[in-house]
DNA sequence: TAGTGGTCTAGACCACCAT
DNA sequence: TGGTGGTCTAGACCACTAT
């Protein structure tokens, strides 16, 4: 089958007739499709074959199917911006605010932060790695954290602090670390940040995610792990940060050395 | 139907089952999973309810399907992992490379660039706004730009010059730029990079980029603008980077202000 | 209540792949 | 050739939403 005739095929020919008329705005963000049995009444087909028509335009992520309502066209929402200076040392002193409040304040946003869960435990390979801490038992603190714009859950972070560093302060017990972000906490411990380092992927959801951060189809996650290396080089937490991809996006000014 | 029921819907079941296994390691990266027969005949369903699992599987990138040969459980890739200091002045001379070839050789894969189309456009909104050149016709040449690792696409990169500043040169008309990559032309030109702004996203692939990088269900892009700035602080090229997401990375290093 | 999407059945025929 | 996935049909019943 080559691709003049793929193009015939009438799940096909539905998909695409409605992604020409979302482009050309015919449809526009907010509007409702027709319903899967009027498409299948115009295009002589079972309903079946339109429900996958829409299926196709759900896992690219231009249309929200809403179960009784209808399939919309995705608004495409405003996105938090991750700036580089997210971590700058004097932004955090000057406003008392961690990195996130500080990124949903400035865009005139309610940050809200949980933390559902604290425990020390066995690393993931990668963590242990960026820590130089063996893949032990015990040898970490966990801190997870659920960060919430407006009420929605927009990232998910999971601190990863050495037992031998979190030992005896609040990081290894307490929900709340205090005015000034965690890095305040870390500053009092012996460790100022100094340089950051950052990778970055992007990938599908896993189930528990979609959950968690209510992903609709059709939207992948930004996975960041992010170091953070004090005054002296040494890696002293390592964060992995899981985002909604249509809400977050990240924003690095980078000096090119000569 | 609460969550205890959906659980129990058959296709969920099939899908949880498979997903387990896989986790497991029952089924390991290249395995072939039961056929879509088998797995109706062994759940006692109807053969599109198999399907319809598998369908879930495929769209959170767990298993490639292919056709006449059956779902086999994906392997993960090693990464092209593109590093801050790919734009680096002194890489670009000790190497005569481009950031690109320079990564690709770094983690021995043959580079390949093809750069089917050079011509004077309309920028886009966002381009435009960031080159600080007026939204018309032809106020910048666009080179679009195909990588390939071991001739795999991986990545699109389309680059956004001012006419002002290529008018003249090669940039404007030649696919080929010469060696120490494009950077060194705009050197000569009187721009030499200093900082770079890089803006991030994810999101699904369009379906002129799902056929243009290979791309199979279930696999996001990463989307990265940048920006090129020169020594006087003027953005003189805009770049967007679409990369299939399973085949790159992002890593930056990242001074942190104190 | 009527209209919407969500899931499933039990077939059918086609295209691709290996033997 | 037989087994695999790809697509489609023509129903059915359920769950959610609005009126």
């Amino acid at each position: 089958m080559n691709q003049a005739e793929r193009e015939m095929l009438p799940s096909r020919r539905i998909a695409d007739a409605l992604r020409r008329s979302i482009a050309e705005r015919t449809f526009r963000p907010g509007d409702r499709l027709p319903s899967e049995r009027d498409l299948a009444a115009r295009y002589r087909t079972a309903r079946n074959t339109a429900r996958e028509a829409i299926g196709l335009l759900q896992a690219e992520g231009l249309v929200d199917v809403r179960h009784g309502k209808g399939a919309f066209v995705r608004r495409q929402t405003p996105m938090i911006r991750l700036g580089a200076d997210r971590y700058s040392n004097r932004v955090r002193r000057e406003t008392g605010l961690s990195p996130f409040r500080a990124e949903a304040q400035r865009q005139g946003k309610t940050a809200r932060v949980d933390v559902p869960e604290i425990g020390r435990i066995k690393p993931p390979t990668d963590v242990a790695a960026r820590l130089n801490v063996p893949e032990d038992d015990l040898s970490v603190v966990a801190r997870v954290n659920h960060y919430f714009a407006d009420d929605d859950p927009v990232q998910i972070g999971i601190t990863y602090i050495p037992w031998a560093i979190a030992e005896g302060s609040v990081l290894a017990t307490e929900a709340k670390t205090g005015t000034g972000s965690i890095y305040a906490r870390f500053e009092e411990l012996g460790h100022r940040i100094t340089r950051a380092r950052e990778e970055i992927t992007a990938r599908m959801p896993r189930p528990d995610e979609t959950v968690a951060l209510a992903i609709p189809p059709g939207v992948p996650v930004v996975e960041v792990l992010h170091t953070g290396i004090d005054q002296e080089g040494r890696a002293f937490e390592v964060t992995r940060f899981v985002m909604r991809a249509d809400l977050n996006g990240l924003d690095y000014d980078l000096p090119v050395e000569d």
